[in-house]
RNA sequence: GCCCCGGUAGCCCAAUCGGCAGAGGCAGACGACUUAAAAUCGUCCCAGUCAGGGUUCGAGUCCCUGCCGGGGCACCA
């Protein structure tokens, strides 16, 4: 039905979402408009990347906000005259793909596939706009291949080697886990079983090799990285500084290393603790009595046994065993007993420790419950710094003073003060005291500086199918033989006869035809674990550049031209692992002169999570707002533009606060604009409506600096306001004919690209342009137009506001103050008052200061 | 316990360098259009910035202390 007088609907139809989307995605799956040509060197470069997704199921809303945000960036650049590079794959090896398959008792390979094909569907209809020509897959055999390479690269290199240790193993999903995988409850991050420890031989990366690296190069990230994944990854690294020092054992020819961060209270040490599961303590208890190597065979077990959780509680009473052995203490001589307790851990420093109980809560703790001496060596009651007592005279008069007795309280003492009971550092305040032990240890020889690191080498090995097989066979003494780069890729067998389930051995291994290889004349066993997929991601990102070329990992030239990423967009839960693993082997890669650059990401955008009625969403809670449903109610442009306005990226999403009806009604309201502008394309602006330009010239200043800061939610409020001022035009002022009018909704569509690219499309093409509106200039704002005719100056007196006055910008000060001066506001307010100071800051502020 | 981020209107959020607390939206009220409703167009309402100190002519913004919320690390020597 139409109404003839209405001004908006001359036989234009309503805005309908769903017939511009296929109409564009038509439009769009024909030309290809983002499909890039990457030798074309007219254009300056930016690399947009956006973590790829594990093809597990259908997109969901987190996706939603992920593509939407990156898709912006891409997007701004574009228009910025820029070559993007946006590529998408698919992170499709791993658990979750083979659980699921396992459970539903399908092909992993079908499964996955299946999955990659529903989810490619769902990127297209939600307008990414991604470079489809460049897909990669790491389960295909053409990307592992290079995986493969990238291990055996490693291990040339000695960075990748084979280990006996305890590791963390997953009862449920029977396999290892990295320690990054272990969450801080002590249970497994993706079957949330309690990890227990498992004695394996297993392969590693020597990521601790580039600890120091991975520590001081996110220096360089800072300000471009979020603060809060710098924090995590320098947590994680964990370094700390302090000495090794040795101590000689007797009865053993060699002396013991331990690791202190306080090498100040080495004149405190009263014992030495060495850790249950190391082989420091099973050798020092070989020649105790009987009795005591019972009682520790006894704790080794228990040890093993508990489980992380029960580690973790710091509350829990000390145990320990006496190992019948003394250590001498290098600086007093003194006999140190030795005991084996769980609070020592065997894989942090040197897995032994001197205790120095009046210090050290931990140890107090523990010589509290042995009995054992506590001397205190550091005078926290002392002045530091001389000037500011630590004692105050009230606490004298009162003999309320701080009691130096760590044994009769169970404090330790951790502040600073004065040595004491410690030979040369007598006196000294701890700072100086850690110093010139340091000297003293290095001069004897007894010890040295050092660092340690919470970072551990990184583990690889899964005992899982669908994974890249580790390139590694074992002769018949089974001794490692590296597989040859010729003989790459190692294929997966197909998964039909072998039986997935996990059961703590890898399925590939019962693959007898498979792990058996036959090679002049010498029978081969394969390794039959695959590689933790966080290898697969660590270097996708320079896959992308040369997806398909068969001859080498990747294309060096297509790396110097487009690498590092400009812009990576991703989610926080990543701040550690992957982030980690994939800076290592960029630095790994850096070493061996594959890349130019140490660092693979040069900017880094977490987004937040999207929850519901402010809680994770859930099945099992039944608060799923799902992907596909939000696209059918509000279309693709509204539930993009509700992702991009509901705040700042890295902020959470409650779907329950934001409104994707008023984003699809916002949209509306701008297409409607696109048919109410009567003049015709490339007319000339300049006649314009003054106002609406001034307002149009801003936007477009303003916009590209706001999505460069991610502020996008400011974007598309100044692209609402926009909208509104040009409504207002065309109501309320000069019509749809005049020429500000076209140039403000020619701007709005440029800016609605970045967000509602339907909406955007049909604008532009309303407008009597042709597609696409994706692949035009953002115009260069008239800096005529940005400067105001006037501006409202205030006058505060004694800080309070009394006046405000309209000026030129150019005003100087004294006119300024002049001015000010003569207002009646001001005149009234300063009656009986005397002026002691006039701060004029032209043309906003001018500040008077009296005494009344 | 240590570290990081945040706290502005009923709600989501803005506010270059310290310079008039409000850009935008949601919700709400009212009006225009309509037989009516929806849609649309328009007008309006609402906080003094978590609390307390400090610096300053001037503080949402900088500094200190505390409270609340979110996140990370933690028997790491």
């Amino acid at each position: 039905m139409t109404t003839p007088e209405s001004p908006h609907s001359e036989n234009e139809g309503a805005y309908n979402f769903a017939a511009l989307e296929a109409k564009w995605a038509a439009y769009w799956e024909e030309h290809q408009p983002f499909t890039i040509d990457d030798t074309d060197s007219s254009k300056p470069r930016k690399y947009i990347l956006d973590m790829f997704p594990y093809p597990s199921g259908d997109l969901h809303m987190g996706h939603a906000e992920v593509y939407a945000l990156g898709d912006i960036v891409a997007r701004y650049w574009r228009l910025q005259g820029f070559q993007v590079l946006h590529p998408i794959g698919w992170d499709s090896f791993g658990l979750p793909a083979e659980n699921a398959a396992i459970q539903r008792g399908v092909d992993p390979k079908e499964w996955t596939y299946s999955n990659i094909e529903q989810q490619k569907t769902s990127m297209k209809r939600y307008a990414a706009s991604f470079d489809w020509s460049r897909v990669l897959h790491t389960s295909d055999p053409e990307y592992y291949h290079w995986n493969q390479w990238l291990f055996l690269t490693l291990y040339d290199k000695g960075l990748a080697y084979r280990k006996d240790s305890w590791v963390n193993w997953d009862p449920i999903d029977q396999t290892v886990l990295a320690n990054e995988q272990v969450l801080p409850d002590g249970t497994s991050d993706r079957s949330g079983a309690v990890v227990v420890k498992k004695k394996l031989t297993q392969w590693y990366f020597k990521i601790t090799d580039y600890a120091d690296r991975l520590l001081d190069d996110l220096n360089q990230l800072e300000g471009r990285w979020p603060s809060k994944v710098l924090a995590m990854q320098r947590n994680w690294i964990g370094r700390s500084e302090g000495a090794e020092v040795d101590f000689v054992i007797e009865g053993r020819p060699t002396p013991v290393t331990i690791f202190t961060t306080r090498p100040d209270t080495l004149f405190g040490a009263t014992f030495m603790v060495v850790a249950p599961d190391s082989d420091l303590a099973a050798e020092l208890v070989a020649d105790a009595s009987a009795a005591v190597k019972e009682q520790f065979a006894h704790y080794l077990e228990a040890t093993q046994r508990i489980t992380e959780i029960d580690r973790q509680d710091a509350g829990r009473t000390k145990t320990g065993v006496f190992l019948e052995r003394y250590g001498i203490n290098p600086v007093n001589g003194e006999r140190l007993p030795m005991w084996a307790s769980d609070y020592v851990l065997a894989d942090y420093g040197t897995g032994a420790i001197m205790a120095v109980p009046a210090h050290d809560q931990r140890d107090l703790d523990f010589a509290r419950v042995f009995d054992l001496p506590v001397r205190v060596v550091l005078d926290t009651n002392a002045p530091v710094t001389g000037a500011i007592p630590v004692v105050t005279d009230e606490m004298l008069e009162s003999g309320d003073i701080p009691a130096l007795d760590p044994r009769a309280t169970g404090e330790a003492l951790s502040g600073n003060g004065r040595m004491i009971n410690s030979g040369p550092l007598d006196g000294l305040s701890k700072d100086h005291a850690i110093g010139r032990i340091l000297d003293l240890l290095e001069e004897t020889g007894g010890g040295r500086r050092a660092k340690t690191y919470r970072l551990r080498d990184w583990l690889i090995s899964r005992q899982r199918f669908w994974g890249t097989p580790i390139p590694i066979l074992y002769d018949s003494s089974g001794a490692e033989v590296p597989v040859g780069l010729e003989d790459l890729p190692v294929r997966l067998p197909e998964s039909e006869g072998l039986d997935l389930k996990p059961k703590g051995t890898s399925p590939l291994g019962a693959a007898t035809e498979w792990s058996t290889v036959e090679k002049d004349g010498e029978t081969f066993t394969r390794d039959p674990d695959t590689m933790d997929t966080f290898v697969d991601s660590s270097w996708y990102y320079l896959r992308f550049l040369s997806p398909k070329d068969d001859s080498q990992a990747f294309d060096k030239k297509k790396v110097e031209a487009w690498a590092p990423v400009d812009q990576y967009v991703g989610g926080v839960e990543h701040a550690i692992l992957h982030l980690l693993y994939a800076r290592f082997i960029t630095k790994v890669l850096f070493d061996l002169g594959h890349v130019s650059f140490t660092e693979p990401f040069t900017s880094l955008l977490n987004q937040g999570m999207v929850i519901l009625d402010g809680a994770k969403m859930s099945k099992s809670k039944g608060n799923v707002v799902y992907f596909s449903e939000e696209l059918d109610a509000y279309g693709v442009d509204a539930v993009r533009l509700t992702m991009a306005f509901a705040g700042p990226p890295e902020d959470d999403i409650d779907w329950a606060d934001v409104s994707p009806v008023g984003s699809q009604k916002f949209l509306a309201r701008a297409w409607r604009l696109s048919g109410d502008v009567d003049s015709s394309p490339g007319i000339e602006f300049g006649n314009g409506d003054a106002a609406l330009r001034r307002h149009t010239h801003r936007f477009l200043a303003d916009v590209p600096g706001l999505i460069e800061s991610f502020k996008f939610n400011v974007a598309v409020a100044r692209t609402m306001e926009m909208v509104n001022h040009t409504r207002k035009t065309v109501d309320q002022g000069p019509g749809g004919s005049d020429a500000a009018v076209r140039e403000a909704t020619e701007a709005i569509a440029l800016a609605l690209s970045l967000f509602a690219p339907h909406t955007a499309e049909d604008m532009w093409e309303r407008l009597g342009h042709e597609p696409s509106v994706a692949l035009q200039r953002w115009p260069d704002a008239d800096h005529t137009l940005l400067v105001e005719d006037s501006v409202t100056a205030i006058v505060q007196i004694d800080g309070k506001l009394r006046e405000r006055l309209e000026v030129s910008p150019m005003i100087g000060g004294d006119e300024l103050k002049a001015l000010a001066m003569e207002t009646p506001g001001v005149k009234r307010s300063l009656e009986g008052k005397t002026i002691v100071k006039v701060i004029v800051r032209a043309p906003k502020v001018v500040s008077i200061q009296t005494t009344s």
